[in-house]
DNA sequence: TTGACGTATCGAAATCTATCGATATATATC
DNA sequence: GATATATATCGATAGATTTCGATACGTCAA
């Protein structure tokens, strides 16, 4: 699979969505640390088992969306905005290029 | 489904990625017309089966990224720019705003 | 009207995904 | 060491997704 797709795939479900959303604007109550915020917080806020956090988190991870830091017992977890850019450019490259003559703007897909 | 979802969703299968590069690309024998293209091209070009390609363009259009326009006995696609920047746009605006003194105003409407 | 052709839809099979409870692993505290 | 806590992994299940062949629908040409 494709960086790319695994971003897309990472970005198609609504808990994460509601997980990337929380982690830019957790609540004052939260044991954020140096602005990462805790699994712990994250499983509170959607309401979803902790299995299922967990299981959200590796794949947002693995997307390079969201970087992780054990501290102790706890993970923290920030947006990884470099991974937001570069999705944004991929995208940005694809309007407006509708001409038959495209040519050397794909960077790795499919 | 958020139209953001529906987006991501459309966005995350190796196939129609490979679609909407074609679309941008597509080869000179395709039988295109003022930048579209057939729906025939695309079956041809991926090596799926005409069912398969009809449901994906059904996905893509659904998800506004490609527009369809029917020509007699034909569909021809188009890519639909703006959907892409808009989707570049809510993907940047989620760069470098995971602190909560990273400049933005203390809104936080949950 | 009839037949051919391009596309959409239907129904089904295989695979993938989200979710959970149970359990394992790692770490802090006693 | 023993216990409690936070997270990861395992196994199972329900639902979604991809794909296809078959068929229906709409359009062009005889």
């Amino acid at each position: 699979m494709s960086s790319t797709e695994r971003i897309f795939k990472a970005l198609s479900d609504p808990a994460r969505l509601r997980i990337l959303d929380f982690l830019q604007k957790p609540g004052s109550d939260c044991c954020t640390f140096e602005g990462k915020v805790c699994a712990c917080d994250i499983e509170r806020e959607l309401g979803l088992s902790q299995a299922t956090i967990s299981h959200h988190m590796k794949i947002l991870v693995a997307a390079e969306l969201v970087a992780g830091q054990k501290l102790g017992r706890w993970m923290h977890y920030k947006v990884r905005g470099e991974t937001f850019a570069a999705a944004a450019a991929w995208l940005a490259a694809r309007v407006g290029e509708a001409s038959p003559k495209a040519g050397t703007k794909g960077s790795e897909a499919a």
